[in-house]
DNA sequence: CACTATACTGTACATACGTACAGTACCGGA
DNA sequence: TCCGGTACTGTACGTATGTACAGTATAGTG
């Protein structure tokens, strides 16, 4: 799930604007659609305490009362955030183990304007321990422990298997909610074009070969060394 | 530095209460102190705006207006634990190294006591992004680098080498701020004696061996074998 | 045209927060 | 004994926040 959403990104670059107010089709987005990813991209970088219904309010460049009448409360806007959250990786998943999806412009383009602050909010709402996150890193986890377990030659005992899946899990959660660090430590912005397949690299350096899988690892090396070259490409691990 | 926080945390096991209120020395310790403590574990768990003066003061069981009087404004509090944290962190690694620190039961038992808390502030502040976060995650990452330097045959690029130390911290970073999901999803306190072993063990499986040098890896599988038997010993990667 | 539902705004209110301030208890030194 | 400083508390105040509510405009429908 997580890798695909992380290919999705790779594959997209070079595609213009992040979400935010420079969007040209930013205006064109109903007030309702306005406010949740004004909402998910302040709850992503602030906390959800840190944000204020003011506050998004006037990034969207509505009134408050607005942000009230489509949302009721300030908990049913997170719900909402968490709910399009859900969907849209639930939906990237889909499309993209299905095998077309990747290979659908509409869709990677899709995945990477809206990836990096879903990918925030994802790591900061299970960070925060908002209700359902559980269910969430454990979904995330349950992937990731099917990733390993058709990596893996020999099979360990299925505990150690599920530990691997839930501590590589949260180093991936890692990398996503410290990926500002990783942009200033590295001087290069991470979510780019061009700092993707560093954090990539890395990764596929730091992980155990056997972990990543023969195939995925010299594919992803391939990837990253094409889109290195050509400014386009596939890449991460599981 | 996290490595030395780690292993203190491992070989202090065994011991009693961790911080809060069951703890018979707290009622011990001056109000200044148990404020300064329980602003660290309010931070850690909640976050800086989701923690409020009054919060902290029923919990320590003063009133809020000793608060300020101890530490004047709520900003200046967070600054508070920022230096009693990294003055820990410091004195920590000082002692490790040195290597004498670690058998003093007194040092030991206090990095158990506080290392919960102290490495959740730290994760939640680097996340944060509070004033000097930058400089503490770099320091540590630098840490990692000189480690990273260290473990590997053949030296890469620095840049790469820089690249895989940032990226090496943030996922350990990761590990320490969802390790409330990792206690639940591997059914074990991540913190206890009995889950860190299960962790460590995880870590050395995922990562490259030649992340972690080939005598660290030895020596902290054996450890891990130890502690698991006698319920002592010392573990983890970098 | 009349009517209704929906999108949207301005204002108002109760609450909780950080902070300031006055005042009390206690403790060590002159 | 007095007395100054420190620890500590209760109360009050300004502000920001979430939310409720009344009201306006606009589009769709009979």
């Amino acid at each position: 799930m997580y890798s695909i959403v992380f290919i999705g990104m790779v594959r997209g670059m070079g595609a213009p604007a992040p979400n935010g107010d420079g969007d040209p089709r930013w205006s064109d987005l109903s007030a309702r659609a306005r406010i949740r990813d004004t909402a998910l991209r302040h709850y992503a970088e602030r906390g959800y305490a840190a944000t204020t219904i003011r506050g998004i309010a006037a990034a969207a460049e509505v009134s408050p009362a607005l942000v009230q009448h489509h949302f009721r409360t300030k908990d049913a806007l997170r719900r909402a955030c968490d709910a399009h959250v859900l969907e849209f990786i639930r939906r990237s998943t889909a499309q993209g183990v299905a095998g077309g999806g990747i290979a659908d412009p509409g869709f990677v383009d899709a995945v990477h304007r809206q990836a990096p602050s879903l990918l925030k909010y994802l790591a900061r709402a299970v960070g925060d321990g908002f209700p359902g996150a559980d269910a969430l890193f454990d979904e995330v986890a349950a992937h990731t422990e099917r990733h390993l377990a058709a990596a893996v030659t020999e099979p360990p005992a299925p505990g150690v298997l599920r530990a691997r899946a839930a501590v590589l899990t949260a180093m991936h959660l890692g990398v996503v909610a410290f990926g500002g660090h990783l942009s200033r430590a590295l001087d290069v912005d991470t979510l780019s074009a061009e700092g993707l397949p560093v954090v990539g690299a890395a990764l596929l350096d730091l992980l155990d070969p056997a972990v990543t899988g023969p195939g995925l690892d010299d594919l992803a090396r391939q990837g990253l060394t094409t889109h290195r070259a050509a400014g386009d490409g596939a890449a991460s691990g599981p």
